[in-house]
DNA sequence: TGTATTTTTCTTGTCGACAAATAAAATACA
DNA sequence: TGTATTTTATTTGTCGACAAGAAAAATACA
């Protein structure tokens, strides 16, 4: 309602066909970072003027996302963020465990030489990320870095489902780590850097036994994170 | 080209809100059903005009079905139905047998008595379709017993995942089953019993072994229609 | 005849407008 | 004051139109 940003807008002219892609890109970006949050309505015609175009892009780029579960749409209602469904995560993390087992495993088995360089890089990252203690960026580069992986191997299938369940973790995690964690990152770190050499090495049933350990201990981490937060959610 | 349809429209209004349901499902039992085989246009235009509404559902629709793999978009040219990559298949069949598997187990784990109901319904119309050598019938509803089972495992990522598979299933299969096969149904129409039954058991590892055996004398089949398939092409 | 350049045709991406569906507000009624 | 009904306002789904890009056709030139 208050009439902000009044003049500043670095976009005046925009190239014919990146409209939807900037919209999805934003909209994804502000979800998972939960700028965001779960819940949050999403307004077409609000979307419309900040963006400065038509609500035909938006609609699309709303279409993609509810394609992908980051929003849901109510019939000739709202549309909204979607929820996170703390209650029974289960299957959430059923689905991450296996995927990060199956991803490894295969790229070990089906990975070329310059993927280790975009592995390696997205390490690196990740290191940097939590050396300066930047919660954000460890949680997108660690996502990236597996991403990486399950891109080297070459399964498109499990790629896409594997993206899909890292960008709900990013989610999840940014919800618990407002501050920074003490030890949580460094040992991923250090498992991130075996799981490289087990790939590299094309070591396929290390490859498979790491993930699996790594993917426990991620998700050992969140539950306890959240059975602390829950006891402060009942303390209110 | 010829100026069929002239007037047999038998949709003169439509309710606000199921154009781009209409056109998602139409295009997609289209496209399943390689009605549209892999490599072929679509034309906003053209469709707009078949179904009388506007290009904007329509758009709508492509761009859902655009996320779930079934249609490829090049940017400011055409659109087209998803190839196949026929030269590759095994990210497929990976991915297929490991779904396969996976849902059959937590179906057995998570199944709640009405959903075995919804299971077996779907395992008589298979049976059915069968007996009548119905190719279609029997590819659709061979997908939709599988689906209802991975739905009963209630893990929505694999459920996701798995109908993806299943529906690029149905296109394979109905590339090679354009007439009736002769021992490949019965033997399927028993195994589906078998998987039945150790599922409403709860029997876990039993329904993971079945699973298992049926995705792989699956994959086993169509790779022995394919080796024949590719010696006829070869002969061409 | 074959290649390069311009013109035309076609398709897509985006826009502004309008009407249906719903929610919110206002009013009537008990 | 509290509930039911009407009125208003907001938001969505759809439409027809138009211009930017790319493909196809036509033309120029060697």
């Amino acid at each position: 309602m208050t009439d902000i940003d009044t003049d500043n807008s670095p976009i005046p002219e925009r190239k014919r066909g990146s409209g939807v892609k900037m919209v999805y890109d934003l909209l994804r970006d502000e979800i998972l970072d939960l700028v965001l949050p779960p819940g949050s309505p999403i307004d077409e015609v609000q979307l419309a003027e900040r963006l400065k175009m038509s609500r035909t892009p938006i609609r699309e780029a709303l279409v993609r996302l509810a394609g992908e579960g980051l929003i849901d749409t109510l019939p000739n209602r709202s549309t909204m963020v979607a929820n996170i469904d703390f209650l029974n995560l289960n299957p959430f993390f059923d689905a991450l465990v296996l995927m990060y087992r199956v991803t490894t495993r295969l790229a070990a088995q089906n990975h070329r030489p310059e993927d280790l360089a975009v592995i390696r890089g997205f390490h690196e990252d990740y290191a940097a990320a939590v050396k300066s203690r930047d919660a954000l960026t460890m949680i997108a580069t660690n996502a990236a870095f597996h991403a990486a992986i399950a891109e080297a191997g070459r399964n498109p299938y499990f790629t896409s489902l594997f993206r899909r369940l890292l960008d709900e973790g990013r989610r999840i995690l940014r919800l618990y780590y407002q501050s920074y964690e003490e030890q949580f990152p460094q040992r991923f770190v250090d498992e991130h850097a075996a799981i490289i050499a087990a790939i590299a090495a094309r070591d396929i049933e290390a490859a498979d036994r790491l993930g699996k350990a790594h993917a426990e201990q991620i998700v050992e981490q969140v539950q306890k994170l959240f059975a602390r937060n829950n006891k402060l959610d009942i303390a209110l």
